[in-house]
DNA sequence: ACCTGAACACCGTTCAAGT
DNA sequence: ACCTGAACACCGTTCAAGT
């Protein structure tokens, strides 16, 4: 039997883990976790719920509605993209050398977490909506911005639109990692992995830029 | 009031339209209708029998399942992209004017066709699980590497994989187009076109190649 | 303030029954 | 052979009612 608890343990009971605890968090924990185990095609609203010991009627008390809460999913993701494109980005000098790692690592952590990135790039959620979405998206892609501005200062990117030249690296990449993750480049019997397709296009573009 | 018909002019008699003819057909033309019209996201079988004048189970003598009529639609979109891609490839002769023109042309049917264009793409359909929406789409990723292969062979190509390169195309294509569609190179304030984007960089990848 | 229970509209899918 | 009608399980969402 458990052990008798003091009333400000109430809410560590194993009878009542959340209703009084963060509700919200654990919401987006348990979406995680969902999408990460069943995708976003079997993603439901009342099974994160269930999840997470609530009434399915219980999330709208703090979602607006099952769009919020993959919106909230799929800032997570950003963040954690952002937090890998610093890892790559450690280090690097040298513009070419710099812009593939950062290619790699971005295609990388896409096929990885290939369901949190379904999320973040499917139709369900309308991203512009939701404008901390937006400024985590924007952050990441801020890595991609810098690293082309840093090689523009240093002269060795020649380059009128660093916002042009990123939103190519950006289509290669996304490109990259959505028709591996879709399995398309399988059924066109691509071989080559997609980190590789997208490192070689990035050095040429980058050469053309030199 | 409506002129009597022969019984060989059952099938148009308004009250039952399609219930002897092809409803097969019907299916498609309304999905195919309602996508365009409402995006994949308000796509309802329901809805699409409804429009066929049909009750919601009679899709089910034709189609397995939802996803099933939607692989239909997918297939009907490749069938026309494939088009536009043949389209494109008239009358021109050097390699990198090509593979740009193809490029343009692929991006610009797809944000011209979103709607199909995400269903094409998206994860409602397991694109694996339907030989004919794999083979429509290898026809017209054929386009691409018949094109490539042409510039191989009249030494403008330099090139040991062919379809490593034709899928770095067609991630940069696909990534512009799907980036486009998806609002986000607006979000992120990239005001070139995504024809222009995938434009410059197969510039700079045909040229790397040369 | 936060959550439950019941209700509503709607969907995908199945199946016995009609023609 | 092809379609209907009714049914089932399940969802997203709302709202009055509980604590």
């Amino acid at each position: 039997m458990p052990s008798r608890q003091s009333p400000a343990d109430k809410r560590r009971s194993p009878a009542a883990p959340y209703h009084h605890g963060d509700l919200r968090r654990a919401l987006t924990d348990a979406a995680l976790m969902l999408v990460t185990e069943q995708g976003p095609k079997g993603f439901t609203l009342t099974e994160v719920a269930r999840r997470a010991g609530v009434s399915a009627a219980a999330p709208y008390r703090h979602f607006a509605d099952k769009s919020h809460l993959l919106a909230t999913v799929a800032e997570l993701g950003f963040r954690q993209l952002h937090e890998a494109l610093l890892d790559a980005d450690r280090g690097s000098v040298e513009s070419r050398e710099r812009l593939v790692r950062l290619g790699r690592a971005y295609v990388h952590w896409a096929v990885t977490h290939h369901d949190s990135y379904l999320v973040m790039f499917g139709i369900e959620v309308e991203r512009g909506a939701y404008p901390d979405l937006v400024r985590a998206a924007e952050r990441a892609f801020g890595v991609l911005l810098e690293a082309i501005n840093a090689g523009r200062e240093a002269g060795a990117l020649r380059v009128d639109d660093p916002r042009a030249l990123a939103g190519s690296l950006w289509s290669l990449v996304h490109g990259a990692a959505s028709l591996d993750i879709g399995g398309d480049l399988r059924n066109a019997r691509i071989s080559t992995s997609p980190e590789t397709l997208a490192a070689t296009a990035i050095t040429a573009m980058v050469d053309a830029a030199a």
